[in-house]
RNA sequence: GCCAGGGUAGUCUAGUGGUUAGGCAGCGGACUGCAGAUCCGCACUACAUGAGUUCGAAUCUCAUCCCUGGCUCCA
């Protein structure tokens, strides 16, 4: 099988062949840098995320750029409005940026070019379109394309731009320095609202445009033409519309192979906006108590061109999904006594099965619910053999190794690679007397100290071996 | 208006022209001192409505109803 992906180029399912062999160029819009992210960023992170992982899963390099736009109205506003430097501004929202993504697991680009350091970049690029004749200065001193000499113009979103009714009387209504409503900014000439922001260039006093930057940072850091490049489905039109239109006029070649978008994610049916008070940064999620794999694998569990419906009743759900499945990892590293002696072919086949279902699911353009639900399978297949005696101590570490792979691709398991979590001196302790207790039949002590220690966030399980513990997550 | 995507068992998500869907929640049983985990079983053969194509449709076609998003900064 090969890698499927949908672009939105198309609007088809294509087989992914990069340009250069076992290599993959890849471009993700990254975040504005003047607040935290929410949620529904995040979907987009970790899909591109998920979608770099199972190219490196299927033996590709991987080379991922992510830009930072840290100079736009809402960074300049928000500087302003707090009295400091603009890079200062930005730098808080990088950091916390930065500290969301290990959060969630998710691995960082290669790099991160920043808009205020690209400046030279997107001023040369923006000569070379003047010089093309496809830009013109506006009445403002800004700069701006003029899309009607771009014929491809609207090809990726399939917006059309007859000159309807409506775009004329917007002309008018709106004063605009720009000959047509449809041409956007290059370059924004400065005006006193940026203040101290803004650059002396050959081109002018003033700032980038938004979607120059990302033509010229991929540009320069994926080449001309590069592999993949990935956003929400709102950056459809007319961001990527845009960076279109100015990579290939400037360069004469196209631009991008595939274009992935993932959809939206709703809040409780509705989307989500501040408005709405259904508006959640990771950091509101975490301090209600929910854990982050629960958070990712809520995200997975949608296909990503799929609307999602982010609900709480969801989340906890998914908590208890990845507690099973973590409980199920932790039962087949330990099953210790529980094992059977002899090698179960069955489940040997069973488990080679699973990969290729969770490689057909994946290949078949990231189709994560259906690689979960392979691997739920294979967890009820082999928690029966293990039930029955009838899975060996290989059987298991196959399993357990198979999972493992799955998860350097959806990281939804522990990230604590199973090493016993640290627990209090005094817990441990508690844990101990119980046990006397229970040797004694003393059972009123014993499940004293069990509630004892579920307040305190434990929760304990007598096995066979002996007692188990694990932490309780405590969500709403 | 234009461009999209949906309506699948209590709930959430996949998927497919004919064969037992996966998760979560619930109930009963086994196991256990109890609990938990796990296993077995149940509600449960489910696909918005109407018509058509077909040996056969939940899947294809047409129509209808309902929901959501984009078309302006947005993941």
């Amino acid at each position: 099988m090969v890698l499927k992906l949908y672009n939105t180029l198309t609007r088809k399912k294509e087989e992914f062949r990069p340009i250069k062999k076992g290599e993959v160029g890849i471009y993700t819009c990254g975040p504005t840098v003047y607040d935290c992210a929410h949620i529904g960023n995040f979907r987009a992170y970790v899909f591109e995320d998920v979608l770099k992982r199972y190219l490196r899963y299927r033996g590709y390099r991987v080379r991922h750029v992510m830009n930072l736009t840290d100079v736009d109205d809402k960074t300049i506003a928000g500087s302003k409005k707090e009295g400091i430097p603009l890079n200062e501004f930005t730098a808080r929202y990088i950091r916390i940026f930065f500290d969301d993504i290990k959060t969630l697991n998710i691995e960082p680009a290669g790099v991160y070019p920043k808009a205020t350091e690209h400046i030279d970049e997107m001023v040369a690029l923006i000569k070379k379109l003047l010089e093309k004749g496809v830009a013109y200065h506006g009445e403002d001193g800004s700069i701006y394309f003029d899309i009607s000499k771009f014929e491809g113009y609207g090809r990726l979103s399939k917006v059309r731009f007859d000159e309807s009714k409506e775009s004329k009387e917007r002309t008018k209504l709106d004063e605009y320095a720009k000959d047509e409503v449809r041409d956007f900014a290059l370059w924004k000439a400065w005006t006193p609202r940026d203040g101290d922001v803004f650059w002396d260039t050959e081109i002018g006093k003033g700032r980038p445009g938004w979607h120059i930057e990302c033509s010229a940072m991929s540009m320069k850091y994926l080449g001309d033409t590069f592999d993949i490049h990935a956003g929400g489905v709102d950056l459809v039109f007319p961001h990527h519309e845009n960076e279109i239109a100015q990579s290939v006029s400037a360069t004469g070649k196209r631009f991008v192979n595939y274009w992935v978008h993932n959809e939206h994610l709703l809040v409780e049916g509705r989307k989500m906006s501040k408005s709405l008070g259904n508006f959640y940064t990771l950091r509101d999620l975490l301090e209600r108590g929910h854990d982050p794999n629960a958070i990712r694998y809520l995200l997975l569990s949608s296909h990503y061109r799929q609307k999602l419906n982010f609900t709480f009743k969801r989340l906890n759900a998914a908590r208890n999904t990845v507690q099973r499945l973590s409980d199920f990892l932790d039962r087949i590293k330990n099953a210790g006594g529980l094992v059977g002696k002899e090698w179960n072919e069955k489940l040997h086949k069973e488990t080679i099965k699973t990969k290729e279902r969770f490689d057909d699911a994946m290949d078949d353009d990231l189709n994560t619910p259906r690689a979960l639900a392979a691997m739920f399978n294979l967890v009820n297949r082999t928690n029966r053999a293990i039930e029955n005696k009838n899975a060996s101590k290989e059987n298991l570490e196959e399993v357990y190794d198979l999972f493992m792979k799955f998860d350097s691709v959806l990281k939804i398991l522990e990230h604590r690679e199973h090493k016993k979590d640290e627990i209090p001196e005094e817990l441990e302790e508690l844990i101990k007397r119980r046990e006397e207790a229970r040797k004694r039949r003393d059972w009123e002590t014993a499940d004293s100290i069990r509630d004892l220690l579920k307040e305190k966030g434990v929760i304990i399980e007598d096995t066979p071996d002996g007692p188990r513990w694990k932490k309780i997550n405590t969500d709403p």
